[in-house]
Parts: C-alpha cells; structure tokens; sequence
DNA sequence: ATCGTAGTTTGACATCCATCGTAGTACGAG
DNA sequence: CTCGTACTACGATGGATGTCAAACTACGAT
C-alpha cells in the first residue's frame, strides 16, 4: 500500500529556487488569508502544521491556499507523519530577491497595526 | 491656452494614503503588465501619458491595467489635455511600507536580468 | 483490525479577471 | 464646426479564483 517512499510520506512538487516567479509570489501574498499564513510562519520561525493556523475557511479552503504558497515558492511543505509542516523559504526569497521579504513582512505589520489602530 | 496644473474637466477617484491596502497593491503588481507599467514609470522617474507605453495589448486593456494600478493606490492619473499624465505614487507608498517599493522594484530588475540570461 | 486525526480530492458555484472589439466621449488644432 | 488623437465605456468571453460540502486517503495509536 505504501510506496517506497514510506518515510518521507508523499512527494509535494515544489518549484526549484530559480523557478520561482516574482508575479507568483506577490500573487500568492495578495490574498489576506495566505499573507496571514505568512506572517505567522515568519513570526514563530517555525514550521508549522496547517492545522496550527487559525483561520476562518474550511479545511478544504486551507489545503488550496497552502498549496497555491507552495506552488509560488514561497513556502515548503513536507509531510511528517499525519502532519504536514510548513515552512517559509526564507533562504530562497532572500537569494532570489534579497530585502523583499522583510519589506513584505515589515509592510504587512505596518499595515497591521495601522488598521488596528485607525479602526 | 494651456493651463499648468487645472484642466480639471474630469475628476478621477484615488484612494487617500491611509487607504492604500497592501494586498491591493501586490494584487496590482502581480500582473506581469502592470509591473511592467510600474518599473517604467520607476525608472523614468517622470510622468508619462498611456500611450508612451507599448504595451502588447488594445488600448482597452491598457486602460484596464492604469485603473487597476490607479485604484489599489500605486499610481496617480490626471488629466492633461487629451492626454492622461500617469505617476508613481512613491511618497504615498514609501510613507505608508518604506523600503517595499525600492525592494519591489529591485526584485523586478533581478529577475528580469536573470531571465534575460538564463533564457 | 479499528479508529481518530490530519489533510486531500472532487465537484459545484459565484465571482473576479484579462482580454478583445466596437462604439462613444473629451479635448486641442485648424 | 469639423477632424484627429487619446482615452473610456460597454458587452462579451474564456479562464482563474475563493469558497464550500462531502467523500476519501494516509498515518499513528490503541
């Protein structure tokens, strides 16, 4: 029943480093769930299980959103057990496009803030 | 007679600053197009009417992608004439995400290099 | 073997989006 | 007033997107 890949469970195509497209990228970061994501795996500086987000989707909602982050190369995942674990591909962006993500990152907390404060 | 700024014959609707929403703004450079828009105006650093774009698209699109690039608040359309005069909103932006523009836009010229060489 | 947990897949659906063509509007020059 | 230029508006269309529900798969624990 079990392919021969047993322990690294199922195999998730990820782009390589080089693939990744800046319009990708940004595309996968306009939307507020998926940024959300983003930011809390920049946060925590960890990998973290879909499971561990809390967001307001179905579960059938998060799996397309984590995947759309994959596909675009912003995040890897790679199952462990029954889990998948998520996790920011900072060496990659930063490579590809060094400064970009922290000003992401900076901006999208600005911007945090900023609503939080306003109302 | 040409008057210097007040042609003011139609009004175009701009976000203020504090409305700018950073998912509008990655949302609108997400289009390979509309990056392509924002990286001339960038490095042109002067306002330039739509036309002085060539753009491989109609004129409908075109008029299309500066709405979209006018409404999430990363340009500024006015009127001049017949012409329509479109420029970077770089205080805006720099004021409300400093440092997101320039990486932004450094990432673009990154990859274009790289695409430009790697084919 | 059975079960529960974690996530996937499929199908559906409403919406949005990029694009086009054609017809229309605004403005300056003659 | 008429004409050309520059851009807009409208309608259409094919494709992507975000969302859900329901059925399914994979894995660890019991």
């Amino acid at each position: 029943m079990v392919t021969d890949t047993a322990t690294a469970g199922r195999a998730l195509p990820h782009p390589e480093r080089e693939q990744i497209r800046l319009e990708s990228v940004l595309h996968a970061l306009s939307d507020p769930m998926r940024l959300q994501i983003v930011r809390e795996l920049a946060v925590r500086e960890a990998e973290l299980t879909c499971s561990q987000f809390d967001l307001p989707v179905t579960k059938s909602t998060s799996t397309h959103h984590f995947r759309v982050l994959r596909e675009s190369g912003v995040i890897r995942q790679v199952y462990r057990g029954t889990a998948k674990m998520n996790g920011l591909r900072r060496d990659d962006l930063d490579g590809l496009f060094p400064g970009l993500l922290d000003s992401l990152l900076a901006a999208a907390d600005r911007q945090s803030g900023r609503l939080r404060a306003g109302g």
